[in-house]
DNA sequence: CCCTGTGATACCTACCGGGTATCACAGCGA
DNA sequence: TCGCTGTGATACCCGGTAGGTATCACAGGG
């Protein structure tokens, strides 16, 4: 099964529809037509149900939509690395840059430390921070874009990677300033789910929305804005006290799961750098 | 890149020779070369040293052969896991099947149980043992062949695998019964890694066996053999008491690491069927 | 000094990936 | 009822390229 095909069937698969698979792809439908047709005669599984007006997944064909993503992600992340691993290191003695994904503001102290306590140790490789939307280190590192990322469980899933633990935090409600619940001690989750006018925020779950009123969230300004002017409630983690606007109010939330910090990278990576920066981190997690 | 060209090189960088690669490519040296310098150009890296006598990887070519046999063992997963998808299942309602990736012979009585337990649930998925020798459950789970697997950390690696623990146990050692150390009431690692004349058994780790005097077991019929036979002694967890022989005898190991059995499975996989095993694999874990 | 074994090059052919033009068909509105 | 529109499939052509064979260039070793 060659990546042009994969590319293609996950083309038509995520459009649904032929003619606007080719255009994306820059190409005619009628070759990518056939080409998906031979791809299904290859495999012997129909793919797509074509009925008349528009295409549908089979199962088969969602089985390889969700794996040939996957495999097409491999792909990329195996030439962007060989580029990398050839290019500037291999060259007149230049240092391994290390990529490491984080989101953007979350937990700056902990990077600010990471980043200096790292740059002391002997044989340290240059770092560059990756700064990325709510959820999207997963798919950096999938893709080959980082080499290591800051992750903070609930939010992100590691399904797939390596991983260590560094920081556990609790969450707290950020409320616009003058709202009846700021002056409150505590809340609850439930306190918060169902505030009347004030729907809480929404981020993707593996790149999408989960279904609610509230706003969907894409960074943390966004977000910060957005409580600002008294149009949504959110639960965040403690290091975000580092960026409350003066709108805003901070209130502890009993029941919420804790959030926890975990330095990913991807499994059966073995540059020796990175196994430097992760043993740092552990070591910089032990001595907090 | 192209899964043709990543399989072209992954076979030149395994066996360091384009006639050889070529030959077990089915086809001819020439257009092998052609395709890896394509590759190098494509990417504008060499990973190749051609020095007359041979080939050698750089250190480019290293990152590609890692990254690449991921990017095939995805492909062929993907491609495998549709066939499955599209053929038995969808047609006549056939219930769908899962493929249980197991170390044969280890942790009889847990898989009976779980087999069992799951045979029970009322959408239950009819499942296939597959038995896999010391270490390759992960390859297995990799490549395709499998949807799920028990095993064993730390012989096995769960990189790259979501999972979940199902059961702890200690290691005793396994000696032939009639040598002095079979008197013993405890025995610690030392006491059994330079026996003389009784070297310690080797499996593989990530497929390559570690250097040692001992002999390379691929088996637990192999190992049970050799410690027969006097010829070795090994570490094994305490599920494998099921199996000895009466030339066997075993002395707890006091400091040895605890054996810890996951049920692991792809990250990403969405299968109820999966879910509902994982489940009830977690719950007879909690009840045991 | 030639023979052997290595990978690279030259050149040819056949296949196939891509393009354009067109078809077959379902739904819909006049 | 009859076009009209929008869908994917088919027919056909062309050029690039993957693969083959023959050969070269070169390093080592007897």
């Amino acid at each position: 099964m060659e990546t042009r095909e994969l590319k293609y069937f996950v083309a038509v698969a995520e459009e649904l529809h032929f003619g606007r698979a080719a255009e994306r792809l820059g190409m005619a439908q009628p070759p990518l037509s056939r080409a998906v047709q031979q791809l299904e005669r290859r495999l012997g599984v129909r793919l797509l149900e074509r009925n008349r007006r528009g295409v549908a997944l089979t199962d088969a064909g969602e089985v390889l939509l969700r794996e040939g993503r996957a495999t097409l992600d491999a792909a990329t992340a195996a030439a962007r690395r060989t580029r990398r691993a050839g290019g500037a290191d291999n060259l007149s003695g230049e240092r391994t840059r290390l990529v490491l994904a984080v989101k953007t503001a979350a937990a700056h102290e902990l990077l600010q430390e990471l980043l200096d306590a790292y740059a002391a140790e002997p044989d340290a490789a240059e770092v560059e921070v990756l700064q990325c939307g709510m959820c999207d280190q997963e798919a950096r590192l999938r893709d080959g874009s980082a080499d290591v990322a800051l992750m903070h469980v609930p939010f992100n899933s590691l399904a797939g990677f390596d991983s260590e633990e560094i920081m556990t935090e609790n969450q707290f409600a950020i409320l616009p300033a003058g709202h009846p619940l700021a002056a409150r001690e505590n809340l609850s989750l439930a306190d918060i789910s169902d505030v009347p006018g004030l729907p809480p925020a929404r981020w993707p779950r593996h790149g999408i929305y989960p279904p609610g009123p509230g706003p969907e969230i894409r960074d943390q300004t966004q977000l910060a804005q957005l409580v600002a002017l008294g149009r949504t409630v959110a639960a965040v983690p403690d290091s975000a006290r580092a960026w409350l606007w003066p709108e805003h109010a901070a209130v502890p939330l009993a029941d919420a799961p804790p959030v926890v910090t975990h330095i990913a990278w991807p499994a059966h990576s073995r540059s020796t750098a990175l196994a430097c920066l992760v043993r740092t981190a552990v070591r910089l997690a032990s001595s907090r």
